[in-house]
DNA sequence: GTGAAAGCGCTAACAC
DNA sequence: GTGTTAGCGCTTTCAC
């Protein structure tokens, strides 16, 4: 079946070129002619070229390999992996547009060796560049490891951008801050925060947006209205418990994450409290749970896909893109919030 | 910094052998002396010595890249995609340690492309082996599109098994029937059972298991009691709705998938009927969402990361594994069955 | 602008 | 058991 593959000296010949310049052609190089250049496209299209990786990589000292890593769901039973999907879907994309290929890598951010485990991962499959996720990409030591092998590196969601190192993010903080004047203008005053888990520093910057919310709303901060979480679900409902006991409780809570928001709408379910009329509940991600609530949760929309896909693109075409992107995330107003309840 | 990387040159000088003698050890080709090819491993170790994958893949004109082609979620906003991460993790476990790569490729299996599309992958990427997933795996158009390609093909649960392709299934029949055994125990005689996407072939077999279960149990099939679903969460709703508002209800309901059950227990918990005390639910798959519900789902576990392992290292390793696989799925029992209401 | 020749690091085929 | 040699299909260097 499998026909023999047109090689770079097939269509050389056809061209009535030499493989130098086929190679030139296939590599965008400059010095040919324009005419040169056509003949030698037609003679690639009419043969399927494609050029062979393997060789290519050999001779040129280079993978078209990108690494995505990111943290691993398994490690950790991590409830919503659907933003890994994400991810992978957008890097996909941009490895397509740009002759790469991806390679993923789920680790474990909590041993020791993820430093070492990366090392041997970039020698060994030869990766030409590394896409790391958050919250891999917000702690120094791993940061380092990278960076001490002359791998580019582009960082997903770092939270506060410390160095000049080329980074991808969101706008956590003023879409966050953009979600408390929504429940503000809604009426609520007495809004309570859950917070994530510290490690992850992108989340804590949503925690600063809320701040600043309930400020530019005119609104002042109510601390044992702010609670610890550490973004699983579990958390969501201790902390929901925490707030929802209390006789003078909030009206509206705000989770770092989805899944925290949806343990506190469990909570208040069973607690028989009435989402959207006595308590509105948001969140943030916009995972896939977050539809299939009852009610359908009010969140944040975060473009984890395209985030992704700038950050392949940076590392495949550094020159064109600049240093720092911010790809802005968008509220997604659904049933679980309303107006605040009237007071008696 | 990077220092240059040791060649099987280096390593046979070393160990004071040719370079043959390297690779047959690295191979594991037999014909080495023992002592040889300690001295040979030392060496290798010595010198942190790696092959080359593109030198290897081009000397020898096989990629060991490995493709995962599954269903893309991201063209349905498929509800749960935590299938996907537990294949790629098992899928990457047995690449690592067959020294294989893997390439991950979703595809819509609507568009009527797919077919040309996996060719051009396997032939650009040189694809020396595939691992489909359902329900790619059982769509005859697709198979064969892999097949006259003569790359090697493992398929994924494709349900009823007609062909002698390489394939890992579960046993989804034989567990439906189980979990239907259990919910009879519990003194249920009245289950009702929704069904799957009809073009998923291994959860139809889901239904045949639940024939199974109730003649094993003595029980006979209800037809007003059987609803057909189409996997999502939205069905399982509407399925719900049409079991429940009936005078005479069912005890119990095993739905096709997890979604669906999840569907179940929200139009339950709004009709106020009491899950576990007034009706049993059971799911099938066993995704994140089915330990975060309240009550937390019965549900049979799939074994899928085990299941792309297998799966991964049949391609690569064909001579030990057989051609079939059944790696079986168990019971999770958890908090949404009880024993069967006493009537009045 | 274009081409010739020398590898890249390995495997395959065969010799010893 | 072990070694020799000739490529694999490309990029690189340098010559023209």
């Amino acid at each position: 079946m499998q026909v023999a593959r047109a090689t770079i000296f097939d269509v050389a010949q056809r061209a009535n070129v030499s493989i130098k310049t086929v190679s030139r052609v296939v590599n965008r190089e400059p010095n040919v002619r324009d005419s040169t250049r056509q003949r030698v496209e037609s003679a690639i299209s009419e043969l399927r070229y494609r050029p062979d990786q393997s060789a290519r990589n050999l001779a040129s000292h280079r993978s078209h390999l990108i690494g995505l890593v990111y943290d691993d769901p398994a490690a950790y039973e991590l409830p919503s992996s659907g933003y890994i999907i994400k991810m992978q879907e957008g890097a996909l994309r941009a490895c397509r547009a740009g002759m790469n290929e991806l390679l993923i890598h789920p680790c474990d951010f909590r041993k020791k060796t993820v430093g070492a485990e990366l090392k041997a991962l970039i020698r060994d499959a030869r990766l030409s560049g590394i896409v790391l996720a958050a919250p891999l990409s917000n702690m120094p030591r791993i940061v380092r490891a990278i960076e001490s092998t002359n791998t580019p590196l582009v960082r997903l969601s770092p939270g506060s951008v410390i160095t000049d190192l080329p980074t991808v993010v969101t706008n956590d903080r003023e879409v966050s801050a953009e979600m408390v004047r929504y429940l503000a203008q809604l009426g609520h005053t007495d809004i309570a925060f859950i917070t994530g888990d510290p490690l992850h520093e992108a989340v804590a910057d949503r925690f600063l947006g809320f701040q600043d919310g309930l400020a530019q709303s005119g609104l002042k901060m109510i601390k044992r209205f702010v609670i610890a979480g550490d973004n699983s679900f579990r958390s969501g409902e201790a902390c929901a418990r925490k707030l929802l006991q209390r006789k003078h409780r909030p009206t509206a809570i705000f989770a770092a994450n989805d899944d925290m928001a949806a343990g506190v709408i469990r909570v208040a379910g069973r607690m028989r409290i009435s989402i959207r009329e006595q308590l509105a509940v948001a969140g943030f991600d916009d995972i896939t749970l977050s539809r299939q609530l009852d009610p359908a949760l009010t969140t944040v929309r975060q473009p984890l896909a395209r985030m992704a896909e700038h950050a392949v693109a940076m590392l495949a075409n550094h020159s064109e893109h600049s240093n720092y992107e911010c790809v802005p995330a968008t509220l997604q107003i659904r049933e679980s919030t309303g107006p605040a309840p009237v007071k008696h």
